[in-house]
DNA sequence: GCCCAGGAAATAT
DNA sequence: ATATTTCATGGG
């Protein structure tokens, strides 16, 4: 087993991993006392993820960051909670009005995630009219009934399944396993990706509107997941998803920024937040907005 | 029972 | 192009 330690006071800005797990952005970790998504912090238990078949495991105690691996995962780790953001500098830049400032107030610490394109593609497919609850069961079930097991410290673990496993599965499969709705939504997904016609990752390569357009092809996929998976997977951090919380803060803090097209109304709020990381303040926001904290 | 949840696709105007 | 309707399902 890899073993390391990361202290906290090393971090621009701080961490606070438990909200930047359990805000809404990753459904790719799993908590080992198995209350994620259920409103309380984590005394000791672990964050797990598999990532290129490897088990990594990290929690935060006593300003330490610990991590725990198949292997040497102290890179991995700092890519997938980006803990070399200069969190100190995105929150001093801000813009400075009551809503973001509160927002940002209430959750130092909290970071982006940068999660693997096809999970991140898949969860927010399932995310349509769900709960945050219940799209981390939703990808949770995925993982267990259709990806790789690993075994790693007695426990067996589950990687997201590829796009070639995923697209294996049916769609009356997914509908027993309770996506609803989601579940043509997700096989059709997979088999673009599974067969090379189309890939989430390419759309790195796009200039960010463009990046948008791209993945909307994918079924399932509209403006606002769109955003997401450029926000919590590939690195555009100005995108800032339209979805039922912003655009509530937009009706009552930015009303003039509400444009009535979605890219319109984007465009807007993309300013009055920032512009270049418009997707933090849009994260703050979001995760402020809906625990009420 | 009713209402809602990090919306998108199909259909109608 | 924009507006309305339909689509599952667990939890409050």
């Amino acid at each position: 087993m890899d073993t390391g330690t990361i202290p906290v006071d090393s971090l621009s800005g701080g961490l606070d991993l438990y909200r930047t797990l359990e805000s809404g952005q990753s459904y790719c970790w799993r908590r080992s006392d198995g209350e994620m998504y259920h409103g309380a912090e984590p005394e000791d238990s672990w964050y797990a993820t598999v990532v290129d078949g490897d088990v990594i495991r990290i929690r935060q105690e006593n300003g330490i960051l610990e991590w725990e691996s198949t292997t040497d995962a102290e890179a991995a780790v700092r890519r997938l909670v980006r803990l070399d953001d200069d969190l100190e500098a995105i929150v001093a830049a801000a813009p400075d009005d009551p809503l973001l400032r509160d927002a940002y107030d209430a959750h130092r610490g909290m970071r982006l995630v940068e999660d693997p394109p096809f999970g991140c593609l898949i969860s927010f497919i399932c995310s349509a009219q769900m709960r945050v609850s219940r799209i981390h069961t939703m990808v949770s079930t995925l993982a267990r009934e259709y990806g790789e097991p690993i075994e790693f410290d007695g426990k067996t673990y589950h990687a997201f399944p590829t796009p070639d496993q995923l697209a294996a599965a049916t769609e009356a499969e997914l509908r027993e396993l309770g996506l609803g709705y989601r579940a043509p939504y997700v096989v059709r997904t997979a088999e673009m990706v599974a067969s090379g016609d189309a890939d989430p990752a390419a759309a790195r390569g796009f200039e960010y509107e463009a990046a948008r357009d791209y993945l909307t092809q994918f079924v399932g996929v509209g403006d606002k997941v769109a955003d997401c998976v450029l926000l919590f997977s590939l690195g555009f951090d100005e995108a800032v998803p339209l979805d039922t919380w912003i655009k509530s803060a937009i009706e009552e803090y930015y009303p003039d920024c509400d444009r009535g097209s979605y890219a319109d109304t984007s465009r807007a709020i993309r300013e009055r937040l920032g512009g270049e990381y418009a997707g933090y303040a849009q994260t703050y926001i979001f995760h402020h907005l809906r625990t009420g904290e």
